[in-house]
RNA sequence: GGCCAGGUAGCUCAGUUGGUAGAGCAGCGGACUGAAAAUCCGCGUGUCGGCGGUUCGAUUCCGUCCCUGGCCA
């Protein structure tokens, strides 16, 4: 926020849970107060029962951009889901129109087989995509039935996709990681996670794709009384450190090293930093 | 104080008819093209509570001490 405010700034938010409208504190959303000093988009776009996914992000990031810039804004893309922003910079293949009937009965045939008969599956359609996970596993077999081309074969076909030029900021508070995330968390049932959790149970299906998000599940369980407070805290507390680790190993590996400045936002002189970053023309 | 049950990986525990031990979780590393806060893959040396004894060899058997929990005083 202090790097937007130092100039005419709009945040388009990369996050995949701050989509979602309704889930609030867990995901720290930004604060009314915050949105109304500097205009944020790409939160509260879906409802929590939506499937979304990195091209719809994409998609809609474009517009936002356009959006910010026809204000006199610059764009700043603000987040942690880090294959969202790549699929914006690195578009994703283009994807023919799938039969939604067929992809309804396949995602059904799916659902219930084991993770290595799934794997088997995959080794005959894709092998080269036979290694990854179970999410992984199945948009393989997806796309294999349903367009004939393996998704490997998709990705060498469509080479020269236009890239946009980036520069990426990396926000790594390196050792003081696992210390803020518990300061956070304890923030977040000060200002009534553990309610806001509970309205949501009251309304929201149990496999809406929202409750995908670091410790709303664990909060559920306490609200349903399932487990004690601590314990759910915990559990919190443990789900956000694992995603940091992947979100970590993620940013060293995934992105281009030679467009990446790194921050670390306990240093002093952290905001001359960023201002720096952003001042030699960043997005 | 007596009796009983325990003391094994950071945690919860399994196991060794005596040949120095392995699961889950945590942790660490990695993968990642429309579910990504998702989905997966790989990584296990630890005075087996301490000290003695028996034995070629003890974490395992014996003695003793310490610690924890329960019951009885």
């Amino acid at each position: 926020m202090a790097l937007a405010e130092s100039r005419d700034v709009a945040i388009i938010s990369a996050d995949s849970r701050q989509i979602y409208r309704g889930f609030d504190i867990g995901t720290a959303k930004p604060t009314d107060a915050e949105r109304e000093r500097v205009p944020h988009f790409g939160v509260d776009v879906v409802e929590p029962t939506e499937r979304y996914s990195a091209a719809s992000w994409a998609a809609g990031a474009t517009e936002w951009i356009k959006g910010a810039r026809a204000t006199g804004r610059v764009p700043l893309i603000v987040g942690g889901t880090g294959f969202y922003i790549r699929s914006l910079v690195e578009p994703l293949f283009t994807e023919p129109p799938l039969d939604q009937q067929r992809l309804t009965a396949l995602r059904e045939k799916i659902a219930p087989m084991p993770t290595a008969e799934l794997r088997r599956w995959v080794k005959r359609l894709d092998p080269a995509r036979s290694h990854l996970g179970r999410a992984q596993l199945a948009r393989a077999v997806e796309v294999a039935m349903l367009t004939g081309t393996a998704l490997s074969a998709w990705h060498a076909r469509a080479p020269g996709a236009p890239r946009r030029s980036a520069r990426y900021l990396v926000v790594d508070p390196g050792s003081s990681l696992r210390s803020r995330i518990e300061t956070r968390l304890h923030d977040m049932m000060r200002a009534g996670w553990e309610e806001e959790v509970a309205a949501l149970d009251a309304g929201i299906p149990d496999d809406a794709p929202a409750w995908n998000a670091s410790g709303y599940r664990a909060m559920r369980d306490l609200v349903r009384g399932k487990v004690s407070r601590a314990e759910a805290i915990d559990r919190a507390f443990v789900d956000t450190r694992q995603y940091a680790k992947r979100q970590r190993t993620w940013f060293r590996h995934q992105l281009p090293s030679g467009s990446v400045t790194k921050v670390d936002p306990a240093a002093p002189d952290n905001l001359d930093v960023a201002r720096r970053w952003l001042e030699s023309g960043g997005e």
